[in-house]
DNA sequence: TGTACATCAGTGAACGCGCGTTCACTGATGTAC
DNA sequence: TGTACATCAGTGAACGCGCGTTCACTGATGTAC
């Protein structure tokens, strides 16, 4: 990122520097933050030079929202490697799934701005898969929800008949969470307060998950 | 709500147009549709005129953001009443607590441009008591959860050690999941699923909460 | 009951701001011969 | 290997837009005498 100095006429690699710069400004003030004039500033160029790299300024929102995804997919996929195997497939399932709610809530305590910028993005399901906005292991933050919910089915804790739909679960209350955690009321916890209570949400999830519909 | 033609030179009720015409914007775009020059377009008065009675556009916006709050309020309010008493106490306040839950996620709903206005503004939990958010019966939605909880735990549902800080567990979970259903994923959900989804994911609180914490 | 006057709600015009975007251009690069 | 030339990344200037906000004002209202 070359501020207001550039040796050559040409830049090299203005699409990166770009990004580069609209993700930090995503970082540091969310999805409203990501203004295509501060970003050619930041990079040193004309604001006009950026439309040689991106349709509109959406289109750079676009790619800053990507790399959040990316982003908090690989703080999950870190957080999932700490959790480990535990003694058998049900601890090992119920750790995952408890690994996806822990990187999910981080990722968003520690960037709130790109965390509110994954989720600014008119985004369907169906691009949920897209490679963009996944970790180095090639998983999307959904996927990897969702694996960590098939080792729950496959290891007998969640019931088959609980399954479908079970990803809405347990993202609604960490997502919520993560919320209220960053924009709401929860604002004023501290990181060792918000670890705790964090922790005790993912306890209702697990507990909850597999009783949920039942038989009402 | 006159528009472009007014018998008197005096408006009558200026601050109230204004709040008016500040909420359904709200009510259409969220937020940051609430647009000081386009409210006074809306009631016919020259800009300027809404700083005889808003200090500033962020004046306004608070205003409508208590607003939003109150009809909140109300639809938990509503939702309460329907549950009514049951047949004991404890069956009486996991169907207050459903009702909050229900209420909450209905009108997100129902109003997602208000819903989201609801928790735009820097919020105090503070200032989650003063009466301009509550509904006709004097309490805000937080009050309403908290209710809830206490006779959850006055029924013997909830043991004591878990109430402490129930309200952030349920709030996050039905908070996240109105948000993934107005703004995320399951926007693309019909009425009758996302209410089928809605109460599986109230059945996880209800069951997950009073194990929550559990030993770990 | 009638009149003079203070109050203050709403007016009209203007400001500076920063944004996204378009236009015709310039000049470094890399390829064809 | 050297030169002519097409390509196209980045330039410079300008546009229209709508916003929030400030200024000095005007004229209806309601109160004091």
């Amino acid at each position: 990122m070359d501020v207001l100095k550039r040796k050559t006429y040409r830049h090299g690699d203005l699409y990166r520097a770009l990004l580069d710069a609209g993700t930090q400004l995503a970082r540091v003030g969310g999805p409203t933050a990501v203004v295509l004039r501060e970003a050619t500033r930041q990079v040193g160029v004309a604001p006009n030079a950026a439309y040689r790299h991106f349709a509109d300024r959406n289109a750079l929102l676009q790619a800053v929202c990507a790399v959040a995804q990316a982003q908090l997919a690989q703080a999950i996929e870190d957080e999932w490697t700490v959790a480990g195997f535990g003694d058998n497939a049900a601890d090992a399932a119920r750790a995952h799934l408890r690994a996806v709610g822990t990187g999910y809530i981080r990722f968003a305590r520690a960037e709130p701005g790109l965390f509110r910028t994954a989720f600014s993005v008119y985004e369907d399901l169906q691009k949920a898969g897209i490679p963009e906005m996944a970790g180095k292991n090639g998983l999307t933050p959904f996927q990897l929800l969702s694996s960590a919910l098939d080792e729950l089915l496959i290891a007998g804790v969640l019931p088959p008949e609980r399954r479908p739909g079970a990803e809405f679960l347990a993202w609604s209350a960490v997502h919520g969470f993560s919320m209220l955690l960053i924009d709401g009321p929860l604002r004023v916890l501290d990181a060792q307060q918000a670890e705790a209570i964090g922790q005790r949400l993912i306890d209702m999830v697990e507990f909850g998950l597999p009783a949920a519909g039942a038989g009402r």
